[in-house]
Parts: structure tokens; sequence; C-alpha cells
DNA sequence: CAAATAATATACCGATCGGTATATTTTATA
DNA sequence: TATAAAATATACCGATCGGTATATTATTTG
């Protein structure tokens, strides 16, 4: 019987499954090829046996954190009835974000946007990509709403998906710095309003 | 004539003048020792002269970017004759955001939060304290446009305060990661209509 | 202007950086 | 199970890291 998938793959994910959580904390100019070690108990010859740098791992990183992201969004919002429902799935999962273990470090587009726009172009690159997937992601779901009539026909969908996520961005921000998400409650309050008040 | 100031004290601002931008742009473990002497055009011994270390450098920095930051807010808000006008200024400086030379590596609060709140103590301490010092200062502008009778009294001073800072925080990192100024132009219209509609 | 002092540059430190050539071990295959 | 092949570990590379002791230069002061 053949093995699930190659030796060498196997541990090419294993290695990202366990510097993900590294990079997302540290950044990636600050997570060294010895965070990378010991964080995977492996060495360097067998990291660099499946990937080409070190760049290669931070850009797989940074692909398996958003995945995460993605993928427990998606089963919220697969679990809802209607649009309002779940555009509210958004507030409710951030109110709790610092609770939900892998993403105890932060956000990963915001942590990787904010060190990499001006340093590292391809992290750059995917961490804008991400945002807009996101976004596109929560306009989408605005337009069926709309044309479910669950929605307000006079809601700019793209707009919507703008302030939506710059609330959550600049309130998870707020409580990372603070440690406290006292002021992330009352953010992701007042989106549960706005989100509340675009329903037909 | 006494000199304005010892000869150490206008070097060490110097070396302060010439390395935020670097650290706001590069982040405190993306900056060498190396970036600080190109930035300066100074050796190592001259810097550590009159630095005791790296980080000293940095939140040396980080405080001045921050208060060029808060400088720059205060003239526009001080040129303003009530409330709702001294809240306008804040979209409408932020709308231009990647227009103002000195901030074009971003927020330096939003990068110093970003990268440090798990793994730099002081940085983080710095940063939080600036947040809350931001927060507070558009709280006081809403309670006294209550006062003066020129803001709904039913508006809750603290929570809009959250939601202002988190707009702009999370409109200006998608600017920056975007490259573009679109959707920063969206949500700092928004938060205009906001506040005018928080006008008594 | 000379001497004392303060500020800056030079030259160097050990440690760690990212990365690699090669030896060793593990895995797959005949 | 023996052997080939693949994967991992070891040992090492030059470069750069943050930092420092000391020499040199510039500034202040008597």
């Amino acid at each position: 019987m053949k093995e699930s998938r190659s030796k060498s793959e196997r541990t090419r994910n294993f290695i990202i499954e366990k510097t993900a959580a590294v990079f997302n904390a540290k950044g990636y100019a600050g997570t060294s090829l010895g965070d990378l070690t010991t964080a995977t108990g492996l060495t360097k010859g067998s990291i660099y046996g499946n990937f080409a740098n070190k760049d290669e791992v931070a850009l797989a990183a940074f692909d398996y954190n958003f995945g995460r992201v993605t993928e427990h969004m998606k089963r919220r919002i697969l679990s809802t009835e209607n649009a309002i429902e779940r555009l509210l799935a958004y507030p409710l999962v951030y109110r709790d974000f610092l609770k939900i273990p892998f993403l105890q470090a932060g956000c990963p587009i915001l942590n990787t946007a904010a060190e990499a726009d001006d340093t590292h172009p391809q992290l750059r690159e995917k961490a804008a990509k991400a945002l807009a997937f996101w976004k596109r992601s929560v306009e989408n779901q605005v337009k069926r709403g709309i044309e479910r009539k669950e929605i307000k026909a006079n809601v700019n969908p793209a707009a919507f998906a703008v302030i939506l996520c710059s609330l959550i961005e600049g309130a998870v921000m707020q409580a990372k710095v603070s440690g406290t998400s006292g002021d992330l409650r009352i953010a992701m309050k007042f989106l549960e309003k706005m989100i509340r008040d675009i329903e037909r």
C-alpha cells in the first residue's frame, strides 16, 4: 500500500506546520534558521533539503497561516443561513481572536503586511493578494445578500468590505499591542450593529 | 554665547532624525547597525558614544516618529473651530497618508505594534502608550464636543475613539500593502460621514 | 593659544547569520 | 534482504551581526 505521500513531502509539511507560528510571531527578519531548527527539531541540512532558502519557508508558512484563518472562517460561515448571519460571523470570530490558539500572534495578513510592505516584495505580494481575496469574499457575500433581498439594495458591496476589513485589522492590532480585548469587543460590537443595519 | 546645546546632544538628535525613517521602514529586527551608519554617515563608535545599544536608538526613533505624527495632527486640529471639524482632521490627514513624506513607510504605531507585540516588550509598551494617548485625545475631543453642544449627547466618546482608530489603522495597512490609496479613501470617506452623523 | 576634555573613528571581538559540501542514515525497490 | 536512492545530519564556509577597547580628532575651557 502506498504511503499517503512521499517522505520529503511529509517533512516539508511538517516544517511548515512547526515554523508557521514562529514566523507569524517573530516576523521574517526576526526569525532565524536557528529558530526553524529548534521549532522543528531538525537540522539545517534537513530543512535545506526541502526548501531552497529561508524565503521559501517563510512564503510557505504565510500560505499555511492564511489558509488556517480562511478555513476557520469558512467553517463558521458555512454553518449560517443567510447573508446577514454570514457577515456576522466575522465580528463573532474576531471578537475572540486572541483565544484562537494558532492566531495568538495576531492576523498573519496584518503582521506580514506591516513588516514586508517596504522590505520583502514577495511577502508583501502574498499579503496583498490574501487581503484582496478576503475583501472580494466579503464583497461577494454582500452582493449575494442584495440579490437574495436579504440586504438593502443601496449598500455598496466593495465599500462595505473595505470598512469591515479595516475595522477588524485595526481593532486586532490594538488588542495585540495592549494585550487586552476590551477595545476589540467594542469595535466588533460596532461592526455587528453595522451589519444588522444593512439588513433589508 | 552658549551653543544651542552640547555637541553630543546635537549628534544624538542627528542620529535619531536620520535613523527614524529607517526603523519605521525596516522594523527593529530588520534594521542593522550597518543601516544606522549608512543612514547617518557616522561610524559605530560615534553612534555607541551617544547610545548604549541598538535598543536605545530604536526607542528614541519611535518617540521621534510618533512625535512627528502627533505634531502634524495637532497643527491641523488647532486650525479648526469646533469639535466636528477637529475630528474631521483625522480622515482628512490620513486620506493622503502615503503622500506625507516622513510617513511613507506607514504609521509608526501600526508598524511597531505589529512587530514588537510578541518580540520586544519595551517597543510594544511604547506603541501601546502611544495608541492609548491617541485614543484618549480623540475621546476628549468628543467629550468636549458634547459639553459644547456640538456633538450629540448620546455618543460614547471612548467607543467612538476606538472605532476611529481602528478604521484608520486598518485602512492605512491596506493602503500600504496594496500600494494604492483607493480603499483608504473609501474608509476615510466613511469615517467622515460617521463624524458628520454625530453632529448635533 | 595650550591643555584638558569630550566626541568620533579605527580596528577588532566572539557570536550568529544564511547557506552548503559531504558524510551518514533512512527509506524505497529489486 | 541486498542495494540503490533519497533524506537527513555533520561540519564547515564567509559575511554580517551587535558591541567594545583604544587611538585619533575636534571641541571646550583656563
